[in-house]
DNA sequence: ATTGACCGTGTACTAGGGTACATGGTTTAA
DNA sequence: TTAAACCATGTACCCTAGTACACGGTCAAT
């Protein structure tokens, strides 16, 4: 099975664009080419991308995710660096979970206290914030 | 207390690059100058900037900010429908943090799947990661 | 033989949030 | 008075994650 780039893209359920995007950024290997120099794909290059894909929903930067393939590709899986790459990211959101829920409740006050625009002018919230050391 | 661009940089830990920018975006007001047309702050403009800062750490864009600023300013124009600005944004910040969750519930499943000996084993990360539904 | 649907490359563009630089004026100290 | 260290403006450039063209080659069918 090989495909021709428009067919892997869709595929891969992605732009043609951004596959070359994509090899660009080494994301993908320099795929072979026919003779018209063509670019070809197998079945291996559409579940690389899926698994970009997936990195990319677990909140995951192309670069993070370039490291992380060229651990694969060496073949040097250990799976502490995954284990360890995955807890950090972890780590992360959960700051920002924290961080959501801190602003969650400055706008509920500011929607309590200050319910009206004459409110608004002398909003306390607002006040504090801009005080805080 | 007054300070040239340089220090009042330093002191809101920015670059002064960066004030001229937020002053282009309208976020800091026009500063008074010297004879030699030199901008020239306050220390509430230092707070000002502190301000934004802590705003953007939340997760709040600029345009955002300069929202909210209209609060402090007084700026009738800009206070016009704060009450639905930040109803949305709460809207908004409450599917994040469901977003968040459900990436951080993934993140812990992967982990569940490592070995307790993890040098020792290929990686079942990678493994899930890459096979197709 | 020509049309249309592919493919190739390179470049430019998007938005958001800045950063860097070129060119020139001003201030301060030796 | 002249050099360093500021300041001004404007423009170009960086990143991220792509998207959109323009211009030209290739291939299959009519």
């Amino acid at each position: 099975m090989s495909y021709l780039i428009s067919e892997f893209a869709d595929k891969s359920r992605v732009n043609k664009e951004t596959i070359r995007y994509y090899e660009q950024k080494k994301l993908l290997q320099e795929p072979s080419r026919t003779n018209a120099g063509y670019r070809t794909y197998s079945d291996d290059d559409v579940k690389r991308v899926g698994f970009i894909k997936r990195m990319q929903e677990l909140g995951f930067s192309l670069s993070e995710i370039y490291k992380l393939l060229g651990v694969v590709d060496k073949d040097e899986v250990r799976c502490e660096d995954m284990f360890e790459f995955v807890s950090k990211k972890e780590d992360e959101i959960k700051k920002q979970i924290e961080d959501l829920k801190r602003i969650l409740t400055m706008l509920k006050d500011l929607k309590q206290r200050c319910p009206d625009e004459k409110k608004l002018h002398a909003c306390p919230i607002i006040e504090s914030l801009i005080e805080e050391e």
